[in-house]
DNA sequence: TGTATACATGAACAAATGATCATACATTTG
DNA sequence: CAAATGTATGATCATTTGTTCATGTATACA
């Protein structure tokens, strides 16, 4: 049987680092930060939602819905004139507990 | 009382998501992910030890070691010639984890 | 004291990122 | 179709990052 409590042991590949990093690196910022907790708590939020929300121009917030879509964060679907994006990667959001969760931050 | 599974419904304030998109930052790179890697398994190792395992220049060892030890991710302490570093904040070897178990990486 | 070994540091430069602006595209409605 | 609304995109620019190189500092030891 296996110990319950393995020795920390994992040995990645160097691509799943990368693969790993280039997420990491996705969810780095502030305002994507902002934008998975109102995902996490949402299911879906418009282009305008986000921006009003965050008080961010539209522009921006486009560019950085679109970069996380194209990394596959999220996802989106159009309904008339609105684009709703929704989490596709829930882990980043345990990601994001994680960390939040170290009292000393 | 509290509900065990609680939706999600986290919330951070702006000031904690820069903090965690620091420390996301911080790890967000492969090399920085290999060193984590083996300070998992280590305890504790020398620049050198470091830099061979990755096959990294020892200025570049240097240069990111002392950075995520600026950081608050490692720590360090001198024992003569040699200075080793450790996981301070272990915290990141989850994060790891948690998106390198994602399947479709 | 001088030399070797182990690390650190700063300059320099290329590349990546983040923000803003202007403008283009898509959809609805009059 | 025209105008209005919502979103995407590309250019541009400032800032940050990652790397390399040269050199500086610290410790051990002959």
């Amino acid at each position: 049987m296996a110990p319950t409590t393995a020795p920390v042991e994992m040995n990645l590949s160097i691509e799943k680092m990368e693969k790993v990093a280039f997420i990491l690196k996705t969810t780095a910022h502030p305002t994507r930060i902002a934008i998975v907790q109102l995902l996490a708590a949402q299911e879906s939020l418009s282009v305008n939602d986000i921006s009003e929300r965050l008080n961010i121009e539209q522009s921006l917030a486009s560019h950085h819905l679109s970069g996380m879509k194209l990394k596959g964060i999220l996802s989106s679907s159009r309904d008339g004139k609105n684009v709703f994006y929704s989490l596709k990667m829930r882990e980043v959001v345990d990601v994001i507990q994680c960390i939040a969760a170290c009292t000393f931050l």
